[in-house]
RNA sequence: GUGCCUGUAGCUCAGCUGGAUAGAGCAACGGACUUCUAAUCCGUUGGCCGGGGGUUCGAAUCCCUUCAGGCACGCCA
C-alpha cells in the first residue's frame, strides 16, 4: 500500500508548515493558518519535482509579495532527513523542490515487494460500495450504449476495488411493470401467429417487433408444441415471458461474461413487488407527507427535493410506475444492504432521471451524496470513415456480441475507457482491430511482450532479475530511465484520483504513458550485455514496468501477452 | 421554449476543485535497425482553448451572455 507521490508531498507539507510557524515565531511573517499546503507536480520539468503555490495562497494575510514570502519560507525550511535537495523560488511566487533520486530507487523497491498488489490503496477503508451498471431491458439485445455502460462500470468498479473499498457489481432485472407486458403481448401474438397464421391476430403497433422475438416462439413451439393455446391470456402470456426471460437473461449473462464482467447480484425489479418492500417504500412516502394525489394518480414530490417537476409513481390504473420501483430499488441498496455508497451508471438519454432519483433518496432519509450517478455519453461507431449503424453480418443494429466478434474484447474495453465519461466517444471499428502503432491496445501490450521477451531471453543465460535491495539503483541516472521511474511511482495516485472521479480512462491513458516511456527506454538503454552492476540495476527497472503494465491491465481486464 | 452534456492543433482527445511557456496520439515532413521484438524510437511543423463581457496578482479552468452540435423534457424505462 505505497504512494511514494503521497509520501513525498506529504514531507514536503509538513516541511513548509513548520517553516511557516518557525517564521511567524521570528516575528518574520504573521501567523498564518492554512487548510493544507498544496503541493503539485509542476508541469515543467525545469520547475522541480514538486512545487507548492502556499506563498501566494497567504499573499493577503502575510501582506508581503509572494516572491518575498516565499524566500522567507525557504530560509526557514529544515531539510535533514527528507529527500528534498534544493529548493527554489520561481514565476510569480511557487516555491520548487528538486529532489534527489532515492525516492524514486524506494518506489522500485516497494513495486517489486507489492507485485501484483502494487497501484493498490487503503483510500475506501473498506466502505460498501455498490456499483449498478448496464442494467439493460431483457427484452433485448444488449446494445452500444451497453457496451459502453459495461466497460466503463466494470472498470469503476475495479479501481475502486483496488482504491479499497468492499465493491459489488450490480446488474438490475427489470423484470416487472409496462415493458414486460409489452413483452408478454408480442410474444404471445407470434405464438399464435406462428401456430395459426399471420392473420389470426394482430400484431400489437407498439409491441416488439423484432425477429427475436418470433425465434423465441419458434423455439418455444418445438419445445412445448401448442398447449399453450387453450390457457387464459394471463396465464399463456406469464408462461411465454418466463421461457423468453430466462433465455435473454442467459444470453446477456453469456454476452457479459465474454466481455469480462461479472456479476455479484442479479436483483430482480419483481422482487420488490413480492416481498412488500415496494408497498413499504409507498407507505413511508405517503406517511411522511411526500405525496399527492393529481388526476387518479399519486405523485411523489420531488420538486421539493430538488427535481425540476413532480413525478407520478402510481398511474391512474392502479399500477406503480418504474420510478415507483427504482426509489424501493435503492432503499434496498441503502437501508435493508446497507451500502455505504451506491454508485449507477446511466446511459446520457436517461439523464433526466438523476435529480428525481437524488430527490427519491434524499426524501427517505438519505444523504443524496451518497448516490452517484454517473451519465456517460452514447457511442458513434464508424467504418470506413463513415457512421456504421447496422452489423455487416446480421444487417441489425450492431449489439455487444457482433462488437465482440468483430473487434474483440481488448480493444472494446480499451476504447470504452479512453474518453471521459461525458465525452461523446466515436468508435473506429477500423482502427479496434488494426494491428499497428495507431492502436493503442497493441501499442500498450507490445511493450508488455517486449518486456517478457527480454526476460525471457535474459533468463536463458541464466541472468534473472535481483533483489531490488541488492542492486546498485543509483546507477540509474539517465533521463530516459528516471522519466520512467517518475512514471511507475505514480500509479497508486493515478487509481487514487481515478477512484475519485469514477474516471478509469485515467487509466488507460496513464499505462499508455508507462509504455511510451519504456519504449523510449528501451532505445536509449541496453539491458543485455550491459555491466553487471548497470544491468541488474535496469532488470529491476524493466520488471518492475512490467508488473505496472500488468497490473494496470489487469485492472480493466485487458490481456497482457508475453509474446506478439 | 426549459434543463443537462460537449465545443482545445488538420483528426481523435487530455488538461476544467484557477497557477508558471496550453499537452498527447494520429496525420504531414525529416531521420534511427550488424547488437535485448522497428507492432519501436528521435526530431520538425502545427493553437484568437467556439465568440464576447466580467471576477483576480493570475482564467482553457470560475460567473454572465451568445453561437454550434448531442440528449432529455411521458400516468415509457
Amino acid at each position: 500500500m505505497v504512494n511514494m507521490i503521497e509520501n513525498v508531498k506529504q514531507e514536503i507539507r509538513e516541511v513548509v508548515e513548520k517553516a511557516l510557524v518557525r517564521a511567524s515565531g521570528a516575528g518574520e511573517i504573521p501567523p498564518v493558518q492554512i487548510q493544507e499546503v498544496e503541493v503539485e507536480i509542476p508541469r515543467e520539468k525545469d520547475h522541480g519535482d514538486f512545487s507548492t503555490n502556499v506563498a501566494m495562497q497567504v499573499t493577503k494575510l502575510v501582506r508581503k509579495p509572494p516572491r518575498q514570502t516565499a524566500e522567507i519560507i525557504i530560509k526557514n525550511l529544515s531539510l535533514e532527513n527528507t529527500y528534498i535537495e534544493r529548493v527554489e523560488c520561481a514565476g510569480p511566487g511557487f516555491i520548487n523542490f528538486h529532489l534527489n533520486n532515492n525516492w524514486l530507487f524506494d518506489t522500485l523497491k516497494a513495486i517489486q515487494a507489492e507485485g501484483e498488489n502494487y497501484g493498490r490503496i487503503s483510500m475506501g477503508e473498506g466502505k460498501k460500495v455498490m456499483v449498478e451498471f448496464v442494467s439493460a431491458n431483457p427484452t433485448g439485445p444488449l446494445h452500444m450504449g451497453n457496451a459502453r455502460g459495461g466497460a466503463l462500470g466494470d472498470c469503476i468498479a475495479s479501481v475502486l476495488e483496488a482504491a479499497g473499498f468492499d465493491v459489488t457489481r450490480e446488474f438490475y432485472i427489470n423484470d416487472a411493470g409496462n415493458q414486460i407486458e409489452k413483452f408478454g403481448i408480442s410474444l404471445e401474438a407470434r405464438y399464435i401467429q406462428l401456430l395459426k397464421g399471420e392473420d389470426a391476430v394482430p400484431f400489437p403497433e407498439d409491441g416488439y417487433h423484432g425477429e427475436d422475438i418470433v425465434e423465441h416462439m419458434r423455439n418455444f413451439i418445438a419445445q412445448n408444441g401448442d398447449r399453450l393455446l387453450n390457457l387464459q391470456p394471463l396465464e399463456r402470456r406469464r408462461e411465454l415471458v418466463k421461457y423468453a426471460l430466462e433465455k435473454n437473461l442467459e444470453k446477456m449473462k453469456n454476452d457479459l461474461e465474454s466481455y469480462g464482467i461479472t456479476y455479484d447480484v442479479w436483483f430482480s425489479e419483481q422482487s420488490l413487488y413480492d416481498s412488500g418492500e415496494l408497498q413499504e417504500t409507498l407507505d413511508y412516502l405517503q406517511d411522511k407527507g411526500y405525496t399527492f394525489e393529481k388526476d387518479g394518480a399519486l405523485w411523489f414530490k420531488a420538486s421539493q427535493f430538488g427535481a425540476e417537476k413532480d413525478e407520478v409513481i402510481i398511474r391512474n390504473n392502479g399500477i406503480p410506475t418504474y420510478f415507483a420501483s427504482d426509489i424501493a430499488y435503492h432503499r434496498n441498496k441503502f437501508i435493508k444492504r446497507g451500502f455505504d455508497r451506491v454508485i449507477d451508471l446511466l446511459g446520457a438519454d436517461h439523464h433526466g432521471h438523476v435529480a428525481r432519483m437524488k430527490g427519491a433518496v434524499a426524501a427517505l432519509g438519505i444523504d443524496a451524496d451518497k448516490l452517484d450517478i454517473v451519465i456517460f455519453q452514447l457511442v458513434r461507431l464508424y467504418r470506413n470513415g463513415e457512421i456504421a449503424r447496422m452489423s455487416k453480418r446480421t444487417g441489425k443494429a450492431i449489439s455487444l456480441a457482433d462488437l465482440l466478434e468483430e473487434v474483440g474484447r481488448d480493444a472494446a474495453r480499451f476504447i470504452f475507457n479512453t474518453k471521459a465519461s461525458g465525452s461523446h466517444l466515436d468508435f473506429d471499428l477500423d482502427l479496434a482491430v488494426q494491428q499497428s502503432n495507431d492502436n493503442p491496445v497493441f501499442y500498450v501490450q507490445y511493450a508488455h511482450a517486449r518486456i517478457c521477451s527480454l526476460l525471457r531471453l535474459l533468463e536463458e543465460d541464466g541472468i534473472q532479475v535481483p533483489e531490488a535491495s541488492g542492486a546498485d539503483l543509483t546507477l540509474l541516472q539517465k533521463k530516459e530511465e528516471i522519466e520512467l521511474l517518475k512514471k511507475l511511482a505514480e500509479l497508486p495516485e493515478e487509481i487514487r484520483i481515478a477512484a475519485q472521479t469514477l474516471e478509469p480512462s485515467r487509466l488507460t491513458r496513464y499505462v499508455q504513458d508507462v509504455a511510451s516511456l519504456f519504449h523510449s527506454f528501451y532505445n536509449a538503454c541496453r539491458v543485455k550485455g550491459e555491466e553487471e552492476g548497470l544491468m541488474k540495476a535496469r532488470l529491476v527497472l524493466v520488471d518492475a514496468t512490467r508488473t505496472v503494465i500488468r497490473n494496470v491491465l489487469g485492472l480493466i481486464k485487458i490481456s497482457a501477452p508475453e509474446r506478439m
